[in-house]
DNA sequence: GTGAAAGCGCTAACAC
DNA sequence: GTGTTAGCGCTTTCAC
């Protein structure tokens, strides 16, 4: 394996290591002649920085910490939510070389913090990005706040001033989902909400509200049900609702997992599905395509989220620059089989 | 932010620098009382050592990478396999103090090798897990191999002396769904194989036939069709099983996407599971249980073999004492709902 | 524009 | 058992 060293490199190109360094950090003051001669000698020896080194001496790390909900807990997040988490952000990693540390964490611990305050200390990530709902909880934001460490927050569910986060339009498009139902012909729409714990999920349940209002047709409290974003919770929540003397024709639940549940009732009790009953999920999890019938969901852009706040991070590391305000990357209806008009 | 050092907590406990480092590192000779000391002053302080510094000084990163082939490419590997071995690896990692980097890598792309030598030469790992299927893949074990970083290969298919692999008994679980199939009453048991690059998967196929002849069956070639792993391909490879004069009354797919395209198009075509057909799986995804009817399937402990893979890693990395051989993590039968008696 | 020297916080090798 | 001295490979002053 080759060790090259930034001192290799400088007598191969026949300058200083400190010419070397401003060439491989993009630094200016650099003549174009000189720089082509590094660039040349770090092709030559095929030179990478030693990134401990770099880290110990400019006090940057080159890391970025993506910090979500530990999913061995409660199975909660789903594994695909996860996923596109990362790849969004491995993704604004890439480019600019700079590495992923993953980071599940139980934020019902009582050592959140300690557990918190310990990873930063050890690695001195140059960002975080924290997803929900994490993003919204104190005793996460709190200590990752004291130690200074830059952080982007996704889908916070609330805009806070002073810092950057990134969320999606949570409320419009479920309002969106909401009156597409309506234009099916529904007039009997109920609601599954999620776990309250995550803020930008109960934003759902307003942007249901508003669906309803903007189609004309009235809120009824026996319409919604409290669901904690488990199939097994999708599912009792459809069966409270399905008994009722006038049932729903539509069912919107706060995720896919939940209108997994509720299809899974549909078909135990004979319910055709989009025939008789439409069912509508939030998230599209890799489940909502794969389950028969496909589920009409909503397609967060978890990925490009995750990207933009690893970005903001890396920019606000190189450059100084932190941004702040609150970017929104908007949600797409992702119309499938579960979903259509109206039984007469 | 504490920006405690190592000299901090050698001047409160009245030793050198060294010492300090001995008790961290938890090396031998220190004395009894001068450890107290030093542990009293890190837990007054809250010292962390430095990451950075360390790796410098000691050629260690106290970094552990793990590979896996790139989701987002083709989708697969589903995202419950990757999170299942990301969870194995950081129990192995959080217990020992160590950081875990991802590193989802495409390797059909040309430039693989300069990838992950980049990505090595930048981090310098203490160890890299690998997996399947990656793990069998030349093209990515070469240029690994060719640093001299250490890895251990998971479910590699093949066996390979001179290092450490930890794998499962594909072959031998999968004549086991073989012969319990059969035990139902099954007689007509067809097999839906996956990639041949992942030889793990292939050793399905063999098991397939070892529980075929357990169970004193024959081998049809027309009752084996080759999918590709993708929800799909098993679709696709149903229709053409089923629309046989001579259909089969038992379908085990190599893994549990391709099942959910048989059980899609049994439903399509109005045929009952487990009433009329059975369909076993292989890897128990989250799909499985999620999907109705839920999934027979093979739970792989993927966590356990990616926790096993990185403190081989971990312990190496400390003692020097490298492990070979091949540690065999048992699979399990999951019973479930897509699997009864042959229809009479 | 470029380079020399100092030092980031730690561990290795060796003294004592 | 414990301390001293050198670095690890880079970036940061600050000269030139």
């Amino acid at each position: 394996m080759s060790k090259v060293t930034i001192d290799d490199v400088a007598d191969l190109a026949g300058v200083s290591i400190k010419t070397v360094s401003r060439v491989v950090n993009r630094e200016p003051n650099v003549r174009e002649a000189t720089r082509l001669k590094v660039e040349e000698a770090v092709a030559r020896l095929n030179y990478r920085p030693n990134l401990s080194a770099r880290n110990l001496a400019s006090h940057r790390s080159h890391l970025i910490v993506l910090l979500y909900d530990d999913p061995s807990v409660y199975e909660t997040p789903s594994s695909g939510y996860i996923i596109r988490l990362q790849q969004g952000t491995l993704r604004a990693c890439r480019t600019a070389d700079y590495e992923l540390l993953i980071h599940p964490c139980n934020y019902r611990d009582r050592k959140v913090k300690s557990n918190l305050t310990g990873l930063i200390e050890r690695t001195r990530p140059d960002g975080i990005v924290i997803a929900a709902p994490l993003s919204n909880m104190p005793q996460v934001i709190k200590p990752i706040a004291a130690t200074n460490t830059p952080y982007v927050r996704l889908s916070p569910g609330t805009r806070s001033s002073g810092e950057f986060s990134v969320g999606t339009n949570d409320r419009e498009i479920a309002a969106e989902m909401t009156r597409y139902l309506a234009s099916l012909g529904h007039e009997r729409i109920a609601y599954i909400s999620g776990h309250t714990k995550h803020k930008a999920v109960a934003n759902r349940l307003k942007g249901y509200r508003d669906g309803l209002e903007q189609s004309g047709l009235p809120y009824a409290e026996t319409l919604v049900a409290a669901g904690d974003n488990s199939i097994g919770s999708g599912a009792a929540c459809a069966e409270a609702l399905l008994e009722d003397a006038n049932p729903p024709t539509a069912i919107f639940a706060a995720n896919d997992d939940m209108a997994a549940g509720v299809i899974r009732v549909a078909n135990r009790l004979g319910i055709d599905i989009p025939g008789q009953l439409s069912v509508a999920g939030f998230d599209d999890s890799s489940l909502a395509s794969q389950i028969y019938p496909s589920l009409t969901t909503v397609r967060q852009p978890l990925p490009e989220m995750a990207e933009r706040a690893a970005h903001a991070l890396i920019g606000s590391s190189e450059n100084g620059a932190s941004r702040n305000g609150t970017d929104v990357v908007p949600s797409e209806l992702k119309v499938r089989e579960s979903t259509g008009r109206v039984p007469n």
